[in-house]
RNA sequence: GCGGCUAUAGCUCAGUGGAUUAGAGCGUUUGGUUGCGGACCAAAAGGCCGGGGGUUCGAGUCCCUCUAGCCGCACCA
């Protein structure tokens, strides 16, 4: 929030060395000095000044001679208004802020500004996020889930953080699973539909499941057994080729179990408030995506190794590598029959040139890491500049403590099954605590706290680790939870309530904190502070885990804010009516990082 | 064989090359009478940051190497 400040600051500090003979880099890094009472930043360029002494050939002790400039700085450089002092501490110069003025203009910027405090500024760079790519014919399970989520927060950083952000969704709804599931449809549950939008979803699963343990060799099989299966995969692989043929049957199957899928996720992503901009769907750019392989082969790209093998890229051997690094890519069967990659070309081209993308992100597990860094070297190749603003990221698998989830072996976790029984935990709890909530506001306050729980479970670990799916651990309402951080806020608002009743709403205009701060109210205000930092970080990084960090770190502090330093019970008025002000800040920055974790704040819970 | 990721407290995990003593949560032990809401707070115990080199004034963090685990490497997605 002080950039501009911090700037100037640090111009002179690098003009008072250049005085001193000892030029340090131009750009001065500053970072928040440990927390004591009062609050500021502090830089090392003393250490890289006399460093840099050193190595020019001076002899000098680095750290003495760090310390030495460090004092003489402090001593020549003066301070913008809205600082108290500069001081030399070992070899660190610490700016501190005016504490008064500080805590006033953090608190009023974050009351004033509300729901946007924390924004960036316009990025002028439009960024499309590709995440939520669940398979038809299968149903919603908790890495799904870990996906959505991890991909919805990231869109929402980027927006916030200053980017025009699009969200993509590209359902595979094509292939040999579809068609599996669609025969054993057709095959052993032909007329039969479930009633309800998830019920016949999860249906499909089970019936996937089923048709691929009959189609599975067993281990003892007896010769009429495996008679049976022959004559069952003959007739997949038949259904396979009516499909592929336009046979009007098939495809109605096919369209109407598809659709059943669709119901599913559509509700699932309305549970998770995720709307998504634009669907591409596989079925819709398989056909389309051929005419791209001509383009890579004519410009010689691309080799076309038909009718003896397939259509690949040597991508190593265009750019002149020795080592093998990015290998080889086959872009279009021997068959001329397409690919995952021959799709994810052509849909990179869809989204640089009919949505004018900027940059270009993809929400995909690990796996897949190899063959993102390949399809980003192809595009390179191809001309595109926003090859090089693609980015993978790649997220660890969820799995059981059994081991994988399988959808071919029905053995999954259902995100409905997660979210069912988180609702029902929660409505538990309230039941013992709360017991007169009504009944509108205690569905709610459940489904509110539930999701939340789940999602940040999900996301309160870094991406690239696996996750092991366990109910006490995804479900918890204590410690490091969201129900905890959402009771930081639960807490700031009743406070507010109550004293809104009392006539005590805060006054109107900037934060006035002109008395001796509690430590626990600098810290608070200090977190406050930061938060539009972190908004930026976490898009640079691409890791909604630092909001999550962070939001977690402000509830923490709020609560013990809220036990050290009464508010509504000060007797002096100044002070009361500062402490709501900081009171109402804290929910609002509360209510805005929750946010871009697509995690809802609870009026009361 | 080549490459990627991971290794930090009993367990699950944070940790911008920098700040006395590497931090949380869970679990364990102990405390918080009347509540601005106890889904909370305070305190204690618990660490060769996988091993070994290197760069640097300074390394959990950067480089090299070794070990262990997971994953990927031409017509799967």
């Amino acid at each position: 929030m002080f950039e501009r400040e911090l700037a100037v600051i640090g111009e002179r500090i690098s003009q008072a060395l250049a005085g001193l003979g000892a030029p340090a880099p131009s750009e001065v890094k500053w970072q928040p000095t440990p927390f004591a009472g009062e609050w500021g930043q502090g830089t090392n360029i003393c250490f890289q000044a006399a460093a840099a002494e050193a190595r020019s050939g001076k002899k000098v002790n680095v750290p003495a001679r760090a310390q030495e400039l460090a004092r003489l700085v402090a001593e020549q450089v003066t301070l913008p208004p809205g600082f108290s002092r500069l001081v030399a501490d070992k070899a660190y110069v610490n700016a501190y802020f005016d504490t008064a003025s500080f805590a006033g203009r953090v608190v009023a910027a974050a009351i004033t500004e509300g729901a946007a405090f924390g924004r960036g500024a316009p990025k002028s760079e439009r960024v499309m996020v590709e995440y939520a790519q669940p398979n038809t014919h299968h149903s919603f399970h908790i890495g799904h889930a870990r996906n959505a989520l991890l991909g919805e927060a990231l869109a929402r950083i980027m927006e916030f953080a200053g980017f025009e952000t699009i969200r993509a969704s590209y359902p595979g709804d094509l292939g040999l699973t579809v068609i599996t599931a669609v025969w054993g449809y057709k095959r052993f549950h032909y007329g039969q539909e479930p009633e309800g939008v998830f019920e016949r979803g999860e249906w499909l699963l089970k019936i996937y499941a089923e048709a691929t343990a009959l189609l599975t060799e067993q281990p003892n099989e007896t010769p009429s057994e495996t008679e049976q299966r022959l004559s069952y995969e003959a007739e997949r692989r038949e259904f396979y080729r009516r499909y592929d043929a336009g046979d009007p049957e098939v495809r109605a199957l096919w369209r109407m179990t598809r659709q059943w899928s669709l119901d599913e996720f559509q509700a699932i992503l309305d549970m998770l408030a995720i709307h998504i901009d634009v669907f591409f769907f596989e079925s819709e750019v398989d056909e389309p995506s051929k005419a791209i392989v001509d383009e890579l082969i004519a410009r010689g790209i691309a080799e076309d190794l038909r009718p003896d093998g397939p259509v690949v890229v040597k991508i190593d051997e265009k750019l002149g590598l020795a080592k093998e690094k990015y290998r080889t890519v086959v872009i279009l069967r021997s068959d001329g029959t397409t690919l995952y990659s021959t799709k994810d070309l052509m849909l990179a081209k869809v989204k640089f040139e009919k949505y004018s993308v900027d940059r270009s992100l993809y929400v995909v597990d690990f796996r897949q890491s190899l063959y993102f860094q390949q399809v980003f070297k192809i595009l390179e190749l191809w001309g595109f500049p926003q090859a090089a603003k693609c980015y993978h990221l790649s997220y660890g698998y969820v799995t059981l403590p059994g081991g994988a989830m399988s959808s071919r072996k029905g053995h999954v976790v259902l995100f409905r099954e997660v979210a069912d029984e988180a609702y029902r935990r929660v409505q538990a709890v309230i039941a013992e605590r709360n017991p007169d909530l009504d009944e509108a506001q205690r569905h709610t306050v459940s489904t509110q706290i539930g999701l939340g729980a789940i999602a940040y479970a999900l996301l309160e670990v870094d991406n690239i680790r696996d996750i092991v799916f366990e109910w006490e651990a995804a479900l918890s309402f204590d410690g490091r939870s969201a129900p905890y951080i959402q009771n930081a806020y639960v807490r700031a608002n009743s406070i507010l309530k109550k004293a809104q009743a009392a006539g005590l709403a805060p006054a109107e205009g900037t934060g006035n904190f002109p008395f001796a701060l509690e430590p626990a109210e600098v810290e608070l205000i200090d977190l406050l502070a930061r938060f539009p930092g972190v908004v930026q970080q976490a898009a640079l990084d691409y890791k909604p885990l630092h909001v999550a960090n962070y939001v977690y770190e402000l509830a923490k502090t709020f609560h013990g804010f809220y036990h050290l330093v009464p508010v509504l019970q000060t007797e002096d008025a100044v002070r009361r009516a500062a402490r709501l002000q900081l009171v109402a800040a804290t929910r609002q920055v509360l209510a805005n990082a929750l946010r871009l974790l697509a995690i809802q704040a609870p009026d009361v819970m």
